[in-house]
DNA sequence: GCCACGGATGAAACTTACTTTCATGAGCCC
DNA sequence: GGGCTCATGAAAGTAAGTTTCATCCGTGGC
């Protein structure tokens, strides 16, 4: 088997599932089929044969194989022991229906917030789980030593690339945020070795941040992607890939759960950063601080 | 065979690997070695396949069979993956994690990696937690009758303002986000009865936010206000008031939890709020997404 | 509009793993 | 020692998993 068209995924750590949904859009229409059947029961794939599995998912035993291979397994045997290791690890959820599908059109409000924080905390849990420490060490080398730091980000996504910027500007380091293609291309047309260009992509599809860091990256910049999708067209532009794990249904939550995900890592950064330089980064901090203390109310405690 | 020497225990509760030990005396010599390979290490004999297995304790298939046959399961397969099950069960106790303190100055990256998701997630599940849905029901009946929505919040709540101004509007709500305080209380002065205001700060104690609500409810508007603390100066001039749960730690984290937290609780209005409407609802998200998919690369599947 | 190309797919051939059957032989009671 | 039981592995048989390959379909040239 020496075309063996396995993807080397380095490593899945947070699990397989987890690792599954994030490759879940870069799969075949069949082999997708099956990935969702696995990631919606893990424990019931692993009891299956793989021609029984091959049938529910309407497909040949070909495919599932195909599909071992793409996420990382040598065979189907190898995919069974892993899920029935995976679902036994698996806590078991509060509300048995509320897990990742959508809301039920009855619910009432205090379901609705059960099932949002249940599937938010999850996706800020197994995106930590998920993450390579190693991946970030790098990512803060480099923006430690960067000249200039350039984050880019669109939609939704720009929120958080700018809450990335405002962190970084907080310690001191001189990081900008785009939220405007033609500025980001006009700035990125500037960087230069040593520099850094981060862009913030869920689904890892949006071409303005492509382009970007297409061309960020044509001037020796470092570039830095986060995204939920690590196959998807942004991971080819990136020297560092961070991965979100957020399996995000459709537009039921407003995508809020990648939102945390994305903050988490920039959380992470931030303090991997900050951390590289205590002192100044607290005195950095304080006297941000004491910059808004005026527009406070009671400098002291609160109330009497 | 009729001479099934099956020992049917119902179902073994303490556990496969003890029950196999429990047996252990009863089964045959061959059977024996099978099992104290079995016992010794769980997770590695999954791993192997039959013939190994027997090869490994020195004797044949057909034994191993008879051996699965004996403590209760069906075939080799189904031992298989019930040991890979019961191995990663008795792995982990996630190590005890930095719970709420401070991240030690030695700490490395994968440490604060976990720290840092350890304290967000709970950030998000206690502050579900205390949410109480009454009050939140009444914002959202607040929101689905009002004719505009004015949200404010200043610094890193503006992000969290800025982002729900956004959710709101992709449904059709009228809402609006001011992130300067001069604009906004121009805002506040439009509004009337039937509109909602709502104020967004961690501390409570943003003189700006402050202000503005003061404004908008000497207009006759419906002040709502989300903050960390309960007892705060704006909650003074709030009608609904929704708090988070983040116990957040000095600089540390960037206030990132807090910002998770409060993000969670706008995603469980919002969801309420479209949930009052789903077709329209529905419909409305469906075009806002058609709207940027020419910005997506490749509308179907990832990537080769 | 046509053709070449490449990827996706399932049928079928093939290999390996699992299961059953059965012959052997060891112990054991009479 | 004969006739029993039972443990055992060799080998046959079956099912599961894997590979190969021909076909199909969409895409991008020309």
């Amino acid at each position: 088997m020496a075309k063996s068209p396995k993807i080397s995924v380095s490593h899945e750590p947070g699990g397989l599932i987890v690792h599954i949904s994030g490759l879940l859009p870069s799969l075949s229409p069949a082999e997708q089929r099956v990935a969702r059947l696995v990631v919606a029961d893990p424990a019931d794939a692993a009891r299956r044969t793989i021609t029984d599995l091959a049938t529910a998912a309407e497909t040949s035993e070909a495919t599932v194989i195909r599909f071992c291979r793409s996420v990382g397994m040598d065979g189907y045997p190898q995919l069974r022991i892993r899920l029935a290791a995976e679902a036994a690890r698996r806590v078991e959820p509060p509300d048995a229906r509320v897990v990742g599908g959508d809301i039920p059109p009855g619910a009432d409000l205090a379901q609705i917030i059960a099932t949002i924080a249940f599937n938010d905390a999850r996706a800020v849990e197994e995106t930590a789980e998920q993450l390579d420490p190693a991946v970030c060490e790098r990512v803060v080398d480099a923006i430690v030593g960067a000249g200039r730091i350039d984050i880019y980000g669109a939609g939704a996504s720009g929120f958080v690339a700018s809450d990335f910027q405002q962190k970084l500007h907080r310690i001191g380091r001189t990081a900008f945020y785009f939220p405007d293609v033609h500025t980001a291309l006009t700035s990125a047309a500037l960087l230069g070795r040593g520099d850094v260009a981060i862009g913030i992509s869920h689904t890892g599809t949006t071409s303005d941040v492509v382009e970007v860091l297409e061309q960020a990256r044509s001037r020796g910049a470092t570039t830095v992607v986060l995204t939920n999708f690590p196959r998807s067209p942004v991971t080819d532009v990136a020297d560092h890939v961070l991965t979100t794990a957020a399996r995000e249904t459709t537009y039921r939550s407003g995508a809020t759960a990648s939102r945390l995900a994305q903050l988490t890592v920039v959380d992470c950064l931030f303090v991997g950063v900050a951390a590289r330089n205590r002192p100044r980064a607290r005195k950095a901090l304080e006297a941000t601080a004491e910059a808004v203390r005026s527009h406070r109310i009671g400098s002291g405690r609160r109330r009497a």
